[in-house]
DNA sequence: GGAGTGCATGAATAG
DNA sequence: TATTCATGCACTCCC
């Protein structure tokens, strides 16, 4: 068994890899260092089990692996240290120029933006090493940026991901080194202290030939942070500018695999959709389907493409948003936007109470570790390109935790929304930057309005989305065009918040809108009414609250839409599309259609019941006259 | 008295 | 059965 460097220090949590140093091998081995151990003379390092090389340790901290990871060389002294985190800002000060100093080079010349406080976590002291240079074994026999066999970390990452996000997740629980057993979540939550301390751990890499070489320099870290609650966190991370604001956290864990093979967002949700579920429905979906050519993709559900457990996260807070629109998106832009996940509005989160519960998964998920209940402050953009501070905190909740973002109501109230709309939550990468769209639940057509962004990305994608949502072909009539003042006044007596969630339906809303089936019914009143085909019996008209209503003695009945034309000798046409061939074929005025109806079911007009009969007109013709008439589109 | 805060409760959901 | 999370509600603070 070969000793590893002498070390000592602290951990939040973390975990220690041992790759084999046989490239022809590879195995790697994990164990799991937990807050509170201290590694003194070497031990962990042995004999691969599988070709009986020695491993070579590697000491992995899980929480905050930034794309800045690698090593870095001090601008003055030459020190290699491991920037594997961003807590080892507390080791490397990033320059100007993009270089780094070691911290306490950057002490010396007066660089160092890291405050001398007291930590509040009461960790005095780590010890950092000069491990030399870190050797190259990667497949190109070529030390990257990064300084670290590629190959070796996607083979670990392909380790780590078999054995799922969990298994190194080990416990944070201070009091025992006993049987892991099962991880919870909020075991594993660093507290900022304890990222800080972390750093240390990505200093650690002992390298086979020279563990003599490592020479110490012992760096105070009781200084990392003035207080938790004096911390900003702005998302605009990993913008390597030199700033002397703190990094002091990672908006979200970037997986190691994910920077051994960067990826788009786009590829990232290609790659998710082979673990999709069912496509989700939409309401006119028939139609959209029918329209294929303006509309290719249906908008789906996405697994978030990263993230701390994002593998538990439940479909619905899955990010819905189509290839084509991540495509278009991230188009030639360096700049990819990646969905992380959204969340319906419920009413308290819409309520003046300013308080927008995050699902637990994912705040872990995405959100910087919290271990204090008092949070941190999260800056994030909207849909305008303002920028919004929010208090991310949690509250203790049966053994458990709740996490809420405090102070949403003036962002909620500049974006309009209220219950049962949509807050998407993205990441633009690589700012690193959070941003928060939102689609209205009156359209299912996609509205994660981003228009009047300074941000050129929001602005892409708002642009992007605003014609989509035209390209559909979900036409919006000028009553429909705006928030549906109608549909807000079905609720006008209503106060925010809490009395109008019992017309939502309190709990029951999961059902009411979260469920992918019930999506299909998620329009408003006014497109609902459109939806509607009343029996052809007279209503009678009652005044509800000076609305007027029809009222019906039997209940409508969802029909297919269609259109309705002039002919030039007078008289009406009734057009409807087969949703098997898209075809339009001409009806009487007062057939009824089904939601769903096929060209077999023309029973009108023999000559056109079937998918392979051609269309009545000259595609020009017909595009004409849906045109001319789309612009006065009469649904019945 | 209203607004804000923090925790408790319990229905819905997942495992 | 455990967990999540929407919401109720008691308490405190402030005008």
């Amino acid at each position: 068994m070969m000793m590893i460097s002498e070390a000592e220090g602290r951990c939040c949590y973390s975990m220690a890899s041992k790759i084999c140093m046989n490239g022809a091998c590879g195995a790697t081995s994990s164990f799991e260092w937990r807050k509170g151990w201290r590694l003194r003379s070497g031990g962990f390092a042995n004999l691969c089990d599988k070709c009986g090389s020695a491993y070579e340790q590697l000491v992995f901290c899980d929480a905050f692996h930034s794309k800045e990871s690698g090593w870095r060389e001090c601008n003055s002294c030459g020190k290699r240290l491991h920037c594997g985190c961003i807590a080892s800002k507390y080791v490397l000060e990033l320059l100007d120029n993009g270089g780094v100093e070691c911290i306490n080079c950057a002490r010396s010349s007066g660089l160092s933006s890291i405050p001398s406080a007291e930590s509040p976590y009461g960790f005095s002291t780590f010890t950092a090493y000069n491990l030399g240079e870190p050797r190259s074994t990667s497949v190109d026999n070529k030390v990257d940026g990064d300084g670290i066999d590629k190959r070796r970390f996607m083979q670990f990452g392909k380790s780590m991901e078999a054995s799922g996000p969990s298994s190194f997740l080990p416990s944070q629980n201070d009091d025992t080194n006993e049987s892991l057993g099962p991880i919870k979540r909020e075991q594993v939550m660093p507290s900022l202290g304890e990222l800080g301390s972390a750093s240390f751990l990505n200093l650690n890499q002992a390298s086979l030939g020279a563990p003599q070489s490592a020479k110490r320099d012992t760096i105070g870290v009781n200084d990392i942070y003035n207080s938790p609650s004096q911390t900003c966190l702005n998302m605009t991370l990993g913008a390597p500018s030199g700033s002397p604001t703190l990094p002091l956290a990672a908006p979200s864990v970037v997986d190691q695999r994910d920077q051994s093979k960067p990826h788009s967002s786009f590829q990232q949700g290609q790659r998710s959709l082979q673990l999709l579920p069912k496509p989700l429905k939409m309401g006119r979906n028939t139609e959209l389907e029918a329209n294929k050519d303006v509309l290719p993709q249906r908008r789906v559900s996405r697994p978030p493409a990263e993230g701390r457990g994002r593998n538990q996260l439940l479909p619905r807070y899955w990010p819905r948003i189509t290839d084509q629109e991540l495509q278009q998106i991230s188009g030639d832009s360096n700049s990819t936007i990646v969905p992380l996940f959204e969340k319906v509005l419920s009413a308290s989160d819409a309520g003046r109470i300013g308080r927008l519960v995050l699902p637990k998964a994912c705040a872990e998920a995405y959100f910087p570790p919290i271990s204090h209940p008092q949070g941190l402050p999260l800056k994030l953009q909207d849909a305008m390109g303002k920028d919004w501070v929010f208090q991310f905190r949690f509250w203790p909740n049966n053994n458990s935790r709740m996490y809420v973002l405090e102070g949403v109501t003036p962002c909620i109230q500049s974006m309009q929304l209220q219950a049962g709309d949509t807050v998407i939550f993205s990441r633009i990468d690589p700012e690193r930057k959070f941003v928060m769209g939102f689609r209205r639940a009156s359209t299912s057509t996609p509205l994660q309005s981003l228009k009047g962004s300074m941000d050129p990305h929001l602005n892409a994608l708002s642009e992007h989305l605003s014609s989509v949502d035209a390209e559909i072909g979900w036409r919006k009539s000028k009553k429909h065009g705006s928030r549906t003042n109608e549909s807000l006044q079905l609720q006008p007596k209503l106060g925010p918040g809490r009395k109008r969630t019992r017309n939502i339906g309190s709990k029951s809303k999961r059902l009411l809108i979260d469920s992918e089936d019930a999506l299909e019914l998620k329009v408003t009143w006014e497109e609902a009414q459109d939806l509607l085909r009343p029996p052809s019996v007279k209503p009678r008209l009652i005044m509800v609250e000076d609305k007027e209503f029809e009222e019906y003695k039997e209940p409508p009945v969802f029909g297919k839409r269609t259109i309705f034309t002039a002919r030039s000798s007078g008289g009406q046409d009734q057009w409807a599309q087969c949703d098997r061939c898209s075809k339009w074929r001409r009806l009487p005025v007062d057939a009824l259609l089904p939601l769903k109806w096929i060209c077999a079911e023309n029973s009108w007009d023999p000559n056109r019941s079937s998918c392979s009969a051609p269309n009545e007109m000259s595609p020009k013709e017909l595009g004409n006259l849906l045109r001319l008439n789309m612009e006065n589109y009469d649904v019945r």
